[in-house]
DNA sequence: TCTGGGGTCCTAGGACCC
DNA sequence: TCTGGGGTCCTAGGACCC
C-alpha cells in the first residue's frame, strides 16, 4: 500500500440537545437539563453535565430520571428544529476545512482533511484545538474530537476525550491503543455481541485480537466477526464518504396506554402515515414497500409488509396499505406501539414530456394540504418558545391555573427577567427556536 | 410510572425463474 | 424415479447506532 499517511478526525458534540438548551436559555447554563418526552413512557433524550452528576443517562427511562434530578433541574420537550439549525453551524464551519464530511447525526461526524495528509500528531493535535475553539468562540458549543488513522480508532478516541478533550493516537499505536479497552467501545458491538464474547472469555479488545478468524466467525457471524476482529487490531482504512442514499422512512408512536380496540389503532396508524408520507415527500421520494409495526405490552414487536409492483407516493393508496396490514388488537393484545415505514425508495421517474414544474414548496402544500387540519392551540406549556409584544423572545417556565410564567431571554441577553401572563394574554404569541439564537 | 424515535445493515427461509 | 443448482426478490426478525 504505502502512501502519505492519513488522519480522520470525528467530531462528537457533548451532551448536544442539552447543551443547545443552555446555550439558547441562559439560566439553565449550570442546570441540571434533561431533554425528552415527559409522558409516562418517555425516555432521557439527553442530559446535561450536571445532570449526569446525579446518574443520569441517556435512553434513560424518564420516570427514573425524574426520581434522580435535584430540585433545580428542568426537562424539556425536544427542538429539532434549533439542533439542526445549531448542527449546521458546526459543519459549516468543519466543512472549511474537509470538503468530505460523513455526517453520523446532529452531533457527530467524521472528515478526513485534505490539509492533514502526512501531517505529524502534533500538528494534527494543533488542528483539533484550532477547530474545537472555533466552535466554542462562534457557535458557543463544545465539541470533542478523536484523531487517528482510521474511522473506528478515531470515534473510539473522541469518546475517550470527553467531555470537552482531544485526543489523537499516534499512528503506529493503533492496536496498543485498542487493546486494554472493553469490547463494548467498538463501533458495532453492542450488548448481544458482548454477551456472546464474553461467554468465550473474551473482555477486552487485546483478547477479540487474540481470537482464531474462525472463532471469531462463529461467536460474531461471518460478516461481523471478520471486519471488527480487523478493526479490533486498529486497522481500518475504510474511506470517510457522504452517506449513502435515503433508504427508508417511517413515524413510529409509543402510546401512553395500550391500545386495546382496531378502530383507535386505524386511527393512530392513519396519522402516522400522515407524517411518514410528509418525510417521503420531502425527501422527494417514491415508495414502493409499506411496513406496519406493532410492539405488544410484553415488548415483542412484530412487523407486516408489501410490496407494490411499482412504487408511489400517493398518499390514499399507501395509507390504505397500511391500514390493510394491520392486526385487530382483539388477536394480539394490547398494543403498546405502533409504527409505519415506507421503503424500496426510488427517485420519481420523470418523462421529460410529462415533467410537472411546480416548485418543492408547492408540491409539499398540496400534498400536506390532505393531512388533518393542524392542531388547535391548546394552551401553553413548559418548554415552548414564546414571543412577546415587548419583551421579547423567551420560553416557558411553568404554566397551570390559567397561568404562565414565561423567562425572557436569548443566546445572547444572558439570564433573564421571569414574568407571569394568563394564558389567554394576547401580547403572547408562539415562538420559533430560530428567534433565541439572535 | 421500565424500556423513545429515527435510521442502517445482516440473516434466513420460501417463492419463483431459468 | 428419490430429488440440480444458481440467482433474485420478498418477508420477518433482530442487532446496532445516535
Amino acid at each position: 500500500m504505502g502512501g502519505l499517511d492519513r488522519w480522520v478526525i470525528h467530531l462528537d458534540m457533548d451532551a448536544f440537545y442539552a447543551s443547545c438548551e443552555q446555550l439558547t436559555r441562559p439560566t439553565l447554563a449550570e442546570r441540571p437539563v434533561l431533554v425528552g418526552g415527559a409522558g409516562p413512557r418517555g425516555v432521557v433524550a439527553g442530559a446535561s453535565y450536571q445532570a449526569r452528576a446525579h446518574g443520569i443517562r441517556s435512553a434513560m427511562p424518564m420516570s427514573q430520571a425524574r426520581r434522580l434530578l435535584p430540585p433545580n433541574g428542568v426537562i424539556l420537550p425536544p427542538r429539532f428544529k434549533l439542533y439542526e439549525l445549531l448542527s449546521t453551524q458546526v459543519f459549516d464551519l468543519v466543512a472549511q476545512y474537509a470538503p468530505v464530511l460523513e455526517r453520523i447525526s446532529l452531533d457527530e461526524a467524521f472528515a478526513e482533511p485534505p490539509s492533514l495528509v502526512g501531517a505529524t500528531s502534533a500538528e494534527v493535535h494543533e488542528f483539533g484545538s484550532l477547530v474545537r475553539e472555533r466552535i466554542r468562540a462562534e457557535v458557543g458549543l463544545v465539541a470533542s474530537i478523536g484523531a487517528a488513522s482510521g474511522k473506528q480508532v478515531a470515534k473510539v478516541a473522541s469518546d475517550q476525550a470527553k467531555p470537552d478533550g482531544l485526543l489523537v493516537v499516534d499512528q503506529g499505536t493503533e492496536r496498543d491503543f485498542l487493546a486494554p479497552l472493553p469490547t463494548r467501545v467498538l463501533w458495532g458491538i453492542g450488548p448481544v455481541a458482548e454477551g456472546k464474547l464474553r461467554a468465550i472469555g473474551v473482555r477486552t479488545l487485546g483478547q477479540l485480537t487474540a481470537l482464531s478468524d474462525a472463532d471469531a466467525v462463529s461467536t460474531l457471524g461471518s460478516v461481523v466477526g471478520r471486519d471488527l476482529r480487523r478493526l479490533a487490531t486498529g486497522v481500518d482504512d475504510r474511506p470517510v464518504s457522504d452517506r449513502a442514499e435515503l433508504k427508508q422512512v417511517s413515524a413510529e408512536t409509543t402510546f401512553d396506554r395500550d391500545l386495546i380496540d382496531l378502530a383507535s389503532l386505524r386511527r393512530e396508524v392513519r396519522d402516522l402515515a400522515v407524517h411518514a408520507h410528509k418525510r417521503l415527500v420531502n425527501a422527494g421520494r417514491v415508495a414502493r414497500t409499506v411496513v406496519v409495526k406493532l410492539r405488544d405490552t410484553a415488548f415483542s414487536t412484530v412487523t407486516r409488509s408489501e410490496t407494490m409492483a411499482t412504487p408511489t407516493d400517493e398518499f390514499d393508496q399507501l395509507a390504505s396499505m397500511a391500514e390493510r396490514l394491520l392486526i385487530d388488537p382483539a388477536e394480539f393484545g394490547g398494543v403498546r406501539l405502533a409504527g409505519v415505514a415506507f421503503s424500496g425508495l426510488s427517485v420519481p421517474h420523470q418523462d421529460p414530456l410529462f415533467t410537472l414544474s411546480v416548485p418543492v414548496s408547492e408540491a409539499l402544500e398540496t400534498s400536506v394540504s390532505k393531512a388533518p387540519a393542524p392542531v388547535v392551540f391548546s394552551g401553553w406549556r413548559p418548554g415552548d418558545d414564546v414571543v412577546h409584544e415587548e419583551h421579547g423572545s423567551g420560553w416557558v417556565q411553568g404554566a397551570g391555573h390559567g397561568r404562565v410564567t414565561v423567562r425572557f431571554e436569548t443566546r445572547t441577553s444572558g439570564p433573564g427577567v421571569a414574568r407571569t401572563f394568563t394564558q389567554e394574554d394576547p401580547a403572547l404569541r408562539r415562538g420559533d427556536p430560530a428567534d433565541c439564537l439572535s
